[in-house]
DNA sequence: CGCCAATATATGTAGCTACATATATTATAT
DNA sequence: ATATAATATATGTAGCTACATATATTGGCG
């Protein structure tokens, strides 16, 4: 169903203003769908997003800062979800000996364990090539690079989060 | 600057992984975006969603259950969301004459006048065409529709909010 | 060494979604 | 007509982002 229809409006301003409000919504319908799927495996997408992080260091202990940096929410509140993780004991943190003011976070056997689990449903999760195939999802993807890059440029009055070197 | 770089992964399982999550990340830096330019009229990007909508019901009032219909975000609280709006003097509500139950929201002439603003700076933010095209823009909406209908039919054991006559 | 800025993390608050539940009102069935 | 189901909204709670601020530790400079 096209967004049209799901959101009731048939009249747009432009593509341009189309194609944000759906990058929007589509977010949400991905995220809702992600949600429930994690779910059964009681994480949210931040959680799992950190725990992927982790494995990536493959056995080093991620930081803080670090796992700040990669995740997909930028000003995500990585402490605070660290500790819903050693809640749940999927993680340990351990001062940084070397930087008493760091933090070293790293999985728990458990941790792999759930992340393994996750990740078999994930998989399964997303669209199948025959469905949307590898060459639109690179499509997609290259467009949406662009996107944000225009949003970023075009107009410097509300772009926040600019590159070093750009208008201050 | 490509996903690869700003979230510092570059290898992906595949393409329709990365698209997946380009559309989550794309999500976030255009309500970053966007909640910068709407800050100045205080507003919050569900508020302004809101206002916008009660134009569209040009002079007749809408009620909660009409603005979450038609809200991008479909379990957004627009009962709450009205509260705020009423604070701020840019809405009115009141009761339905024919059915006690439901409630009547419209613009107040401030809220007109807000929204009218914030229109302006909204279309000052958008892409420009020559950064980002209209026809670019139709094909990466047109993508988006695609990836929502490939998630919510490819794998029914997760897919949830689906249509009437889906595999219960 | 002692002071101060920078760094790494933690904490506090407001606004949001998601989900469950409560309340009031209307429609329906017997 | 009364009980019950359905509807429209409101409220409560948990988890999230966004932003500001606090705390602890380190590094550099005099």
């Amino acid at each position: 169903m096209s967004i049209d229809n799901e959101i009731q409006q048939h009249k747009w301003e432009s593509f341009r203003q189309k194609a944000v409000v759906n990058t929007l919504f589509t977010c949400r319908a991905i995220e809702t769908a992600g949600a429930a799927m994690l779910k059964e495996h009681d994480l949210s997408m931040p959680q799992y997003n950190i725990l992927r992080i982790l494995r990536g260091q493959k056995g080093k202990p991620a930081s803080v800062k670090l796992l700040t940096e990669r995740m997909l929410d930028k000003s995500s509140n990585a402490s605070r979800l660290v500790d819903k993780l050693l809640e749940k004991n999927l993680v340990v943190r351990v001062t940084c000996p070397n930087d008493r003011r760091a933090v070293e976070v790293s999985l728990t056997p458990e941790g792999q364990a759930v992340l393994e689990k996750a990740d078999a449903d994930n998989a399964r999760w997303l669209p199948h090539p025959k469905v949307f195939s590898e060459a639109d999802a690179k499509l997609l993807s290259d467009l949406l690079d662009r996107l944000r890059e225009a949003i970023r440029t075009n107009h410097p009055d509300f772009a926040k989060n600019r590159e070093q070197g750009d208008i201050p």
